[in-house]
DNA sequence: TCCAATATTTAGGTTAGTCTAAATATTTTT
DNA sequence: AAAAATATTTAGACTAACCTAAATATTGGA
């Protein structure tokens, strides 16, 4: 129904609604999509034909119910593909996205269900992302970044913000993972930098990097 | 490295050798790939230029080292795969292929490396094909056609040559599968139909059918 | 052997998706 | 409010993979 190329444009537009909130500018898209703006702008038009996304000359785009259908399935299929490689295949959580990136262009409304059933319908991918339901409902989050923590509160690590394999074999070494209990120490003024109690370890974390973990307060 | 187009046709170019023995002509290929003539020619030419087939204009094609290595790698991707949907996701063995058709052009060999060991490494996927290994060795089978047995022959079904969801579906309706023990009980010389018995049934088959299954003997 | 049928290639065109360069619109700065 | 900077679109081209129609080669039968 819709090619490879359609479906990335889709769920990139996806995301980057949700990120800003509101329209979409052609130059973010092909940022994002490391691609031209003038490849944007055709593209574009043509999913707006597809009664995909409204776009007004200029003026950015937002997705239809129609597109944010296609782009929530083919996240739904990216993430659970991420949980095979993950949970059956043992794949690090680090070199999973890449072939995911791949495996959620497979079409077949069978193998995703099953798939889904195989791995006990999961909530959430290696990242602590979640996964739409079949209908591409997404359970609101209740998660805030590590950095909004205060001196002395606790948090459980539920997912990452950046998902570089740099990052993430960071956290590895830190023995930081979903489902990490943690603690802020020590919190910086000054540069946002903390001392963080992980286990029975206790280091020091930039505000970059406490800015790219999500927790949960309780 | 290889496109998803390219793929196709080195893994069609394969089978084809395998069956006629010697250069493949341009037609069958077209006619395989449900494709024209014109575009077979295009793409022959082009792969001739990578050294994936020699190729003598009006003379046929036939696969170097190198064709035979990427259209086993494919190959061995689409029987895991098939195995993985069967034994893992419960498929019926009438509806993988055009999945596994999809699955097998992900590129990532630590994929593929994985997927095998956690399927136990199988030899043959769910048709009773042999997959190929990581080098692209196929052991050399021994099976015959049902059609080859003679009056009071008993023989395993190790296989079959039709793959259709019809023929599939009626050997499922007669209880023949991989494994399945069965004699031949009477054959008729006019039109080489059969009686054979098959758990506790016996049943006709027609001369078609025969041709179709194969077995192993003993 | 030679001709008609068949097989194959060539020529030229199409579509999807990309690009560069140029044109135009919008936004920011002065 | 204009000029300058930035964002976006348009125009024109390119490649991969396909197609149709026409040209050419091969082959099997009289
Ligand atoms: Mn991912
Ligand atoms: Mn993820
Ligand atoms: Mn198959
Ligand atoms: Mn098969």
């Amino acid at each position: 129904m819709f090619s490879l190329a359609e479906e990335n444009y889709l769920k990139t537009i996806y995301h980057l609604e949700q990120e800003s909130k509101g329209g979409v500018s052609t130059n973010a898209i092909a940022e994002r999509m490391e691609t031209k703006p003038s490849s944007v702008t055709d593209m574009v038009q043509k999913l707006a034909e597809k009664k995909m996304l409204s776009y007004k000359k200029y003026k950015g785009t937002t997705l239809t119910s129609g597109g944010k259908k296609i782009a929530t399935q083919v996240i739904r299929k990216h993430r659970l593909w991420e949980v095979f490689l993950v949970d059956k295949l043992k794949f690090h959580w680090d070199e999973v996205h890449e072939v995911a990136e791949q495996l959620e262009h497979v079409q077949s409304d069978k193998l995703i269900t099953r798939l889904d059933a195989y791995l006990g319908s999961p909530d959430f991918d290696p990242h602590g992302d979640p996964i739409p339901d079949k209908d591409g409902y997404v359970k609101p989050t209740e998660k805030k970044l590590l950095s909004e923590l205060k001196k002395k509160q606790r948090g459980v690590c539920v997912g990452v913000k950046e998902t570089s394999s740099e990052f993430l074999q960071y956290l590895d070494k830190k023995n930081i993972t979903i489902g990490t209990k943690m603690q802020v120490l020590g919190k910086e003024f000054f540069d946002g930098s903390m001392i963080i109690q992980v286990g029975k370890d206790q280091f020091f974390i930039s505000k970059i990097i406490a800015e790219n973990i999500y927790v949960q307060t309780n």
